[in-house]
Formats: C-alpha cells, sequence, structure tokens
RNA sequence: GGGUAGGUUGAGCAGGUGGUGAGCUCCGCUGACUGUAGAUCAGCCGUCUUUCGACUGUGGGGGUUCGAUUCCCUCCCUGCCCA
C-alpha cells in the first residue's frame, strides 16, 4: 500500500497509482482529522470519494503519531491527548474515537489504536505500552462501528521474543479480520527485525488471517517479511525516497542529485514500463530536481511506485515458480551496495 | 576631467576605526530517510592533512610600524553624480 496520510499519496494522482498498479492505500485518522476533519469527509461522501480512489483503503488508527509526534502528545491508559502540530489546539484521541474516525472516514480496514514505543526503551516501558495496546484492541474491537469495515489487530512488544510472544498469542485471540506487525521499522537492526518476524510467525501458527508488517519496507525488507508469511506492507518510503533525489532500480539505488547523472541519456531503469522510463532521460530527472521543477516530484514517485509494486508482482510469482531465493538474492545484491550513480 | 561610493574565500553579503578576518546565505558535492509535522534533513564546501592541526587569504604595488583589512603614497577595476 502506498501512503496517502493526508488524503494523497503525496505528489501523485489516483490515475498515476493505478497506472503504478497499485492496488490498495493508506490514509490517516490523526493527520485527517486534524484537516479537514473527519466529519467534513464523511459529509462529503467518505473519502474515497473526496479523493477520488475507488480502490481499497486502509486508515492508520493514529498509533505512529503516538511515537511520531512524542513531544506533542501525553498518554494514559485511557488514550492520547496530542496538541496540533497546526495550530496548537489539543485532540483527545482513544480507541473509540480512533474507531468512530475511522467509520467516518469509510475505510475498508480500519486499525485497532495502539501504543507503537522505540523498542531500545526500559522493557517496562516496552511492556507497560504493550499492555495498553491490548486494552485498547478490545475496546477497539468493542467500538467497531460499521458491519462492512474490517478491523486489524496489531501485536506489539518491541524486540523482546517474549513480549512478542504474548503479544502475538493476545491479538490472534481477538476477532480481528487481520493480524498486523507494528512497532518494527523504527530504527532496530535488520537482525532485530528478522529474529521479531520469526517469534511473531511462530506464535502465529497457521493462523489464516492476512498478516500486515506496519511500516515496511525496503526492496530487501519484502523478501525478510516474506519470509516469514508476511502478506501485507505499507510504507512512505517508496514516496518520500523519490521527493528527496532517489530512486530505486534493479540495479538498486540511484541518487538524482549526483553529478554524473547530468549527462546520462538512459532510462531510470532500463526495465520499468512507467511513465518517467518510458519517456524521459535521468539527465532529464536530474535537472528537474536540480531546478526544483514540481514535475521532478512527481515522475520520481510514479518511478518509484511503480518500480516497488512490480517487485511485489514479480516477488509473488517466484513464490509460485520457485525463484524466491534467486530474486531476493539478487535484489540484496543490488541494494547492499551505496548508490548505483556513485560506484566505481 | 571633477566628485562620490565601493573592490572580502564560485556568487551575494557580514565583519573588521593598528593586536590572530575561514562567519552567514546561495550555488556546488555527498549522504540519510521505513504505520509521512519531511518537495525534508545532515555533513562538507580556500590549500595541505583521514583526524588533530598547519598554512594562505581583505583589488595590485610600495611605505610607516614590533605588528596593517585598518594609517600613508600610487596604480587598476566597478557603480552613481557633475562637466
Amino acid at each position: 500500500m502506498p501512503v496517502g496520510t493526508q488524503a494523497t499519496v503525496k505528489a501523485l494522482t489516483p490515475g498515476d497509482l493505478r497506472a503504478a498498479g497499485a492496488q490498495m492505500i493508506l490514509g490517516n485518522t490523526y493527520h485527517l482529522n486534524l484537516r479537514p476533519t473527519a466529519e467534513r469527509i464523511a459529509r462529503l461522501g467518505g473519502l474515497h470519494r473526496f479523493m477520488s480512489w475507488d480502490g481499497p483503503i486502509l486508515t492508520d488508527s493514529g498509533g505512529f503519531q503516538v511515537f511520531s509526534l512524542a513531544d506533542l502528545r501525553r498518554v494514559d491508559d485511557d488514550g492520547v491527548t496530542f496538541i496540533s502540530h497546526l495550530d496548537g489546539s489539543t485532540h483527545r484521541l482513544t480507541p473509540e474515537r480512533s474507531m468512530e474516525i475511522q467509520a467516518l472516514l469509510g475505510s475498508d480496514v480500519a486499525m485497532a489504536f495502539d501504543q507503537l514505543v522505540d523498542p531500545g526503551l526500559p522493557s517496562h516501558e516496552v511492556e507497560e505500552a504493550m499492555e495498553r495496546t491490548h486494552r485498547w484492541a478490545d475496546r477497539s474491537l468493542a467500538a467497531r462501528g460499521r458491519p462492512d469495515q474490517a478491523v486489524f489487530g496489531i501485536v506489539q512488544g518491541g524486540v523482546d521474543p517474549s513480549l512478542r510472544r504474548r503479544s502475538a498469542a493476545r491479538i490472534a485471540g481477538l476477532p480481528f479480520d487481520g493480524i498486523a506487525v507494528g512497532g518494527l521499522s523504527v530504527g532496530e537492526s535488520k537482525a532485530e527485525m528478522a529474529a521479531t518476524l520469526d517469534v511473531v510467525a511462530t506464535a502465529l501458527g497457521d493462523d489464516p488471517r492476512p498478516r500486515y508488517l506496519m511500516g515496511v519496507g525496503s526492496p530487501v525488507d519484502f523478501f525478510t517479511a516474506v519470509e516469514h508469511g508476511i502478506d501485507l506492507f505499507d510504507c512512505v518510503l517508496p514516496t518520500r525516497v523519490a521527493r528527496t533525489g532517489q530512486v530505486w532500480t534493479d540495479a538498486g539505488r540511484l541518487n538524482l542529485r549526483n553529478s554524473a547523472l547530468q549527462d546520462d541519456p538512459g532510462p531510470l531503469d532500463p526495465t520499468c514500463a512507467c511513465e518517467a522510463c518510458r519517456n524521459h532521460s535521468r539527465a532529464y530527472l536530474a535537472h528537474l530536481f536540480r531546478a526544483r521543477e514540481l514535475l521532478a516530484y512527481r515522475l520520481a514517485s510514479v518511478h518509484n511506485v511503480t518500480w516497488t509494486l512490480e517487485l511485489l508482482r514479480r516477488l509473488r510469482a517466484s513464490l509460485r515458480d520457485g525463484s524466491f531465493d534467486t530474486l531476493a538474492a539478487s535484489v540484496r545484491a543490488a541494494f547492499s551496495r551505496g548508490s548505483a550513480s556513485t560506484r566505481a
């Protein structure tokens, strides 16, 4: 799922997303409720109509903002009070209010309200946030607003195996429509992420519900996660990294601001069929970024989203024809080195 | 020709009224980004050195002085005003 926090996958139109092969996108409870407000979106016909996206939408509950906006909120057992980064006004988010907002937005999948913490915190703090997330999971389910909206629960517990085991069992014991793994890709090592996914996979066993790894990932992370049974992802990287001048290709990452690319007449990736690769050169993109032309952000985002979704298509195909390990190895090799443009 | 204001590291500036000028913003170079407070942020950006550090640099030349960006002489260049 490309991430469209504020009712837009930044720099892309719904048409761009469809052309890139996007099936489902993500929206955000906290940000949309602050502006333009959930009630306004509801009056305007819901998030799908508001942003003109007719595919599935998953809404994050605001749990991530408990982490990313840590300086602007206060957590208690009942919920979280935020001080708006926009105007300083206070806003209260509880499991019930989060579910209500997500119902107003009309997303297809709502996420339980959770508390994400830095896994490096003292273990009693990680445990406390996990236990709170569990209680909030109960309340989120009890508050689900519409029968046509799926609700996913979120496993927390940092990178502590025993906490993760407990959390996975606890969340899987509830009648959620899907199980999410939260609290990863927030600064822990690759090894810690893999180990944590392993613990969760074991704890979930043959539970048939879809498994969603929140906030991941990088091209390499997809393979690690799928090896541990993950089905669904969301990540800001393809679009954020694109806006900051980096594109992903089969040969690895390419920093479009590297001076060498100013004279490169080739496409970003010769195997990619996106609008940017079909019509424009690396030199042109390098120029657009230097000139800070708006088209730079759209073309780079079109490419990264297209390339990433195509990579996942190839990943799925490789699972069917047995070439998963080969594909994983080639992607890991391409992305283990620095920028492709500055490699010797 | 006379007057006047200037000339600082790629560009634009700050500073400095005899006691160590490497400070800022651009530009440029490189890197980072994982449920988006991000078209953002960080480092570097005179020379040598990986670092520490050393050295050079205030238009040119000369002078005074222990010491000159500062004072004096002269020349060059630029803007503006007058003739």
